[in-house]
DNA sequence: TTTTTATATAATTATATTATTATATAATAA
DNA sequence: TTATTATATAATAATATAATTATATAAAAA
């Protein structure tokens, strides 16, 4: 992958993004799902708008795009963001967070918007 | 270098430390120099206790060592800590920042502590 | 021993962050 | 149209963070 280098303060701002555990996870699902506001609502057992608040961080400075599809808001990763290169980088440190999706699933929880 | 997977939480403390400018900037210098105390409050222009409290956030997690050399305390990268694989990939994505140190000397400013 | 220099720590203050509760909006279903 | 569902936003409260000022400690110099 190409190697970006950017300004200190543009990685210090997305450093400090991501070191929340639940942002760095968002930011890890979302790598490879897009989900809806309620999947994470289910997954990590926090209200609604403190997951709302999340994504509106991380939507501010672009890391993430939003999609309507009918009632449902489905957040996505914005591949094209040029701290891309490094957000890949950090995720290969941490442990695939896939199966939170699958536990969804599993529990029939996996909520409505499909 | 060897891609170690820790924990999300683990990270995210990581991530959070270095969401500072100043902290990551100082990561990045000591990744090539050892510096003391004094050199670091000249070249970020800031309160010596700001800096000695930055430094002390680092040392807490154990990714920086520090080394009285007489009056002086060195601080240096632990390049054995478990993250630190991490942070070298991070600190890839941002300019060198070695010129701060340079500049430093030719001011004559270069401090005492060598 | 006293003074000076380098650094750490404690106390405080200002500011930022995170979560909750309450409310608004927008789409669908009845 | 009204009710319901999914989500966002605003206001607030609790907590965390970062910087400053004041003070302590430890080594070196006088």
């Amino acid at each position: 992958m190409k190697q970006v280098v950017v300004g200190v303060e543009e990685v210090a701002t997305v450093l400090k993004l991501l070191g929340d555990k639940t942002r760095l996870t968002i930011m890890a699902l979302l790598d490879n799902n897009d989900c809806c506001v309620c999947e994470l609502v289910e997954i990590f057992q926090m209200s609604q708008p403190a997951i709302s608040q999340h994504l509106r961080k991380l939507k501010d400075v672009g890391l993430v795009k939003e999609t309507r599809k009918a009632q449902w808001i489905f957040y996505s990763m914005n591949k094209e963001h040029e701290m891309y290169s490094l957000i890949k980088d950090i995720l290969a440190h941490i442990p695939d967070q896939q199966e939170k999706l699958k536990e969804l699933e599993k529990k029939g929880t996996k909520i409505s918007c499909e």
